[in-house]
DNA sequence: GGTAATCATAGATAATAATCTATGATTACT
DNA sequence: AGTAATCATAGATTATTATCTATGATTACC
């Protein structure tokens, strides 16, 4: 079958089916020789009749049925690929490959859910891991999209801001600066910091921070997640810088509170892309435009009573956190 | 996927398994430029990238990892098709539909088993019925082949002698013949006779012998299957001829003899063939070929011992079915 | 920065597939 | 026998597919 074409099996199927070859090429819009050419060649390639005559009446030959079924199968196979690319084309179907890094698993849940709603054929795969794993399954080209916190410095990558997310030092809620404002960074360097391993995005932030104004931190302790950082801080351990979204989800908790910390909270963003030679998706372009109109409803949402964000009222309400 | 092509589909498939062009052109001894412009035609055709390219590798799209599915699913479908008509060109595979008169159902079952035992692929399939059954079976071109006794006269068939088929007189064991040599056609006249229904290729035989000798037979009854016509002629309702395959099974029965008649056996054929239009399969064409050479032997094992066919002793033995 | 490897594009050619008109051959029917 | 219907064949044309050479663009590695 190395030559057949998947036109003569598709003018032996019309034959096949009206049992005639004028009929066929009427179907077709073809003429009768043509039909009876292409049939000639499909059964010269196969090496046996398709299709007998006995007297004016054309009967399809054992070997014909079974090419019949063959094409049939063909035919349906390309059909349904054939919807399922328009699907893809129309964010009908489709997967969609998300790696984030650790501290992105407090948002971007609820951005998911309702674009699973959306786009309710989407396949989507989430995979959280730490800031070094992400880059590596970039490099990898293991997903479709990646969302960080710290732009990588030494790769070809196509990163968007989509969502702030602010830095802000926390501390247990009955330690001695829980309720001063403005509290000098020098005041701020004698206590005693929690910090997440080298590597990690709000580590280099906060390093950077705090070098670019001459600044050393005294670190008491290096804990290698964001809740065991929570823990240790409100167990008098010490402070810490984090993401406010690491709080998020614990507003109605009362055991941390933010620091007032002149500086603070360090405005940065959260980043979702790829490498740069990746052409995403249609489904991965979707989600990129569904992050970008849903993010600011999420940042409004999640990010009021944060010092220095929308909803924060700085007269007759002091802290949310601490008022409870 | 209108206008996809098998060829692009199978270069396709080659740089999904190699993941590189260049190695796929090597595979298939093309030119790499014809492999990347071949790719770039199946993608614009679908709508959607196949492959995309991450620095200097290629991966798979969704789309394409899809597209390989179907690509394979063809494959292997036309693959088994292949070899499927090798197996029919060799007689390794197919189909043979035969349709015989009642009387062949006496001796077909005999070459059919070996023809089995020589061809253990090949699925066969028997219809037995009245002659006028087979003749329209044959008209609708039901069956590859057809068994008759005696060739229609008014329509164009190609059929084939391929074993005798004897017509002998039969009578009970104790008839007043039984024993005479020679019986002059002018004594049989006097007995009554029993018949197949009109229609029936033996009936025809003996009308046509009798009326070309100008003699007329008294029919005392007629019977619808050679079985009942045997039993009416046991039981002394009468004689009858009948095809000397009705007996062949029954040697050791002692109820029936046949008459040595003047004029009998009446000489005439079995014969194998379909209408003269159509083209035999391979299948078909190998069942004559083993005819032609299985029914020798057949005729010499099932004629021996009815007056005029090899192994009839003359002399020392009147005959076997009445010397037992 | 230079080189090698790899895919993409441009332009051209060759090969193949698809199709048509005209006519022939055969069957079925009156 | 004549006519209509239907498939086959011959010959020619058109359209499409497949492929190549040459070159450009980009990445990866040293």
């Amino acid at each position: 079958m190395k030559h057949a074409t998947l036109r003569q099996l598709k003018v032996f199927e019309s034959v096949a089916r009206n049992l005639s070859f004028t009929r066929a090429a009427e179907e077709l819009h073809l003429t009768q020789p043509t039909v009876s050419i292409q049939l000639r060649q499909l059964s010269d390639i196969v090496g046996l009749p398709l299709l007998e005559q006995v007297g004016k009446r054309v009967f399809l030959t054992d070997t014909g049925r079974e090419l019949l079924k063959v094409s049939h199968d063909i035919s349906e196979g390309l059909a349904r690929f054939e919807m399922l690319v328009s699907d893809m084309k129309g964010v009908k179907a489709g997967k969609l490959r998300l790696a984030v890094i650790t501290t992105a698993k407090y948002f971007i849940p609820r951005l998911l859910g309702p674009f699973c709603q959306r786009y309710p054929g989407i396949d989507v795969s989430l995979k959280v891991t730490n800031r070094e794993r992400v880059l590596q399954r970039m490099i990898d080209n293991e997903d479709d999209l990646y969302v960080l916190g710290q732009p990588p410095e030494h790769m070809d990558v196509e990163l968007e801001p989509f969502l702030e997310n602010p830095l802000v030092v926390v501390a247990a809620h009955d330690h001695p600066l829980a309720n001063r404002k403005n509290i000098p960074l020098s005041r701020l360097m004698e206590e005693p910091f929690l910090m997440r391993e080298a590597g990690s995005g709000t580590r280099l932030a906060t390093e950077r921070f705090f070098g670019e104004r001459g600044e050393k931190l005294k670190v008491r302790m290096e804990l290698g997640s964001n809740e065991a950082i929570k823990q240790a801080v409100a167990g008098g351990l010490g402070i810490a810088v984090l993401s406010a979204h690491t709080l998020a989800l614990e507003r109605h908790g009362d055991e941390l509170v933010y620091l007032d910390v002149e500086g603070f909270p360090i405005r940065r963003h959260w980043y979702v892309g790829h490498l740069k030679d990746k052409q995403p998706s249609v489904v991965a372009l979707a989600f990129l435009d569904f992050l970008r109109e849903e993010s600011k409803l999420l940042g409004e949402h999640y990010l009021r009573g944060i010092p220095g964000f929308p909803g924060f009222i700085q007269d007759d309400q002091s802290f949310p956190a601490a008022s409870r």
